[in-house]
DNA sequence: TTTATGTGTACTGTATACAGTGTTCAATGT
DNA sequence: ACATTGAACACTGTATACAGTACACATAAA
């Protein structure tokens, strides 16, 4: 049994698959690894250590973390050493007051423009929400719900502001679980009818209603956070 | 005569002044290439050669080009080549709106919290405005005033965002002037006066003189461009 | 003329090597 | 004790070398 090429153009096309860099991967793993808490804050980055754990050449590790902190994840020093960042209580009205302007911009967007597609996603992923196990589980898939309204916003320059505050939020909400747990147990109940009615009011077409939905939902989250 | 050394620290601690690496130059370099138009929308941007033009290794300019891309002024293609970023007229209301948005933000958190120091160096600003020579210089000194004001709210993680857009919003209005520069050529005498109003309702204390200044503002831009 | 097939080329992705610099800490002098 | 010097260290900044790969173009087949 030979494998035959098709001698017409497929048209079937797929997605160019991202033929990922390890730079992209040394990101990610970095990433995850700061947002669990296993590179606690203040922690050293020496370029050749990660490149040794990683078992790559200090080239891809330099680019994940300049990567990492245009993310806000980790700060280099005046000589280009780099901790990672620790996060004190001051930093997170600012990042709340900066996640709460995007989310707002973009309910204003979507509403004008979510697609049948857009929605068809986010139910989905309100229903994986619902199987979430745990806390730090939900939380990630709450984040990446709001990552897709943005999304569905379609506005670049939003998406690369979204994208530099993103994973600290995601360092906030797993670093408050790990130290307050049962303070958010709560809110596990509390997620996905939020999610729900946030989403139908971003379909409603009304600006007030989608507007004030965020806002709701950016309150329900401001009540999770420090104190 | 000799240099003597003190024996005692010098109480007088000078800025560390920051070491520019050959990256942060090439980025400069490079940015203000893009800016001015020498390299026009759609110029391949091969590593070896920018590298051989600017007398470094491919090192510094990789990581210049990976800081470009953030700002958002080139593109990488799917396997790793980069070409400066070719504005088209759909992508000007996006910047536009993002652009409002993060400045009416920074209103509202400037009027609460502006300084002395603050008000002292956005008036000089102002002064040196009075002297540009032409739009593109005026246009450059516009776009810093409002980075200082920006900076003047405080808040990082919006100064962040601001990186993302600052660039473009430059590039936009350098293409604006060299295709139609006389259409600009009054604003060369609004632009100083709306910068005082401006700061005037900064420091007035009231929010709401504050943005609606921040949006006369912003209007007053938006007539600068497309259409 | 089209459609397949090979081959060269231009470029990036990654590894490795080396040079330079701030810092630390011990040795020295006062 | 205290300040000063110096040498070793740990690390980044940069250069260079090599490997791999998508594309373009030329050549061969239908």
């Amino acid at each position: 049994m030979t494998i035959t090429a098709p001698t017409k153009s497929p048209k079937l096309h797929l997605s160019p698959l991202s033929r990922r860099s390890l730079a992209e991967d040394a990101t990610s793993r970095l990433r995850r690894a700061i947002v669990a808490g296993e590179l606690p804050a203040g922690s050293p980055l020496p370029e050749d250590g990660l490149a040794a754990q990683l078992g790559v050449s200090r080239v891809p590790i330099r680019e994940a973390l300049i990567e990492l902190e245009q993310e806000g994840l980790i700060e280099f020093d005046h000589r280009g050493r780099s901790r990672v960042r620790d996060f004190s209580e001051e930093d997170f009205e600012p990042l709340f007051a900066m996640r709460s302007t995007l989310e707002l911009m973009a309910a204003r967007l979507v509403v004008q423009q979510i697609t049948k597609e857009d929605i068809k996603e986010l139910e989905l992923m309100i229903r994986e929400q619902e199987c979430a196990n745990d806390l730090t589980e939900l939380s990630l898939l709450d984040v990446a719900f709001h990552a897709r309204i943005i999304q569905a916003a379609r506005n670049r320059p939003l998406t690369a502001c979204w994208r530099t505050i993103r994973s600290q939020i995601e360092v906030w909400l797993a670093k408050s679980h790990r130290e307050q747990a049962q303070r958010h147990l709560s809110s596990i109940n509390l997620t996905v009818p939020g999610h729900q009615r946030l989403l139908a009011d971003l379909c409603s077409g009304s600006e007030q209603k989608a507007e004030a939905a965020m806002k709701m939902e950016m309150a329900t989250w401001r009540e999770w956070l420090p104190e």
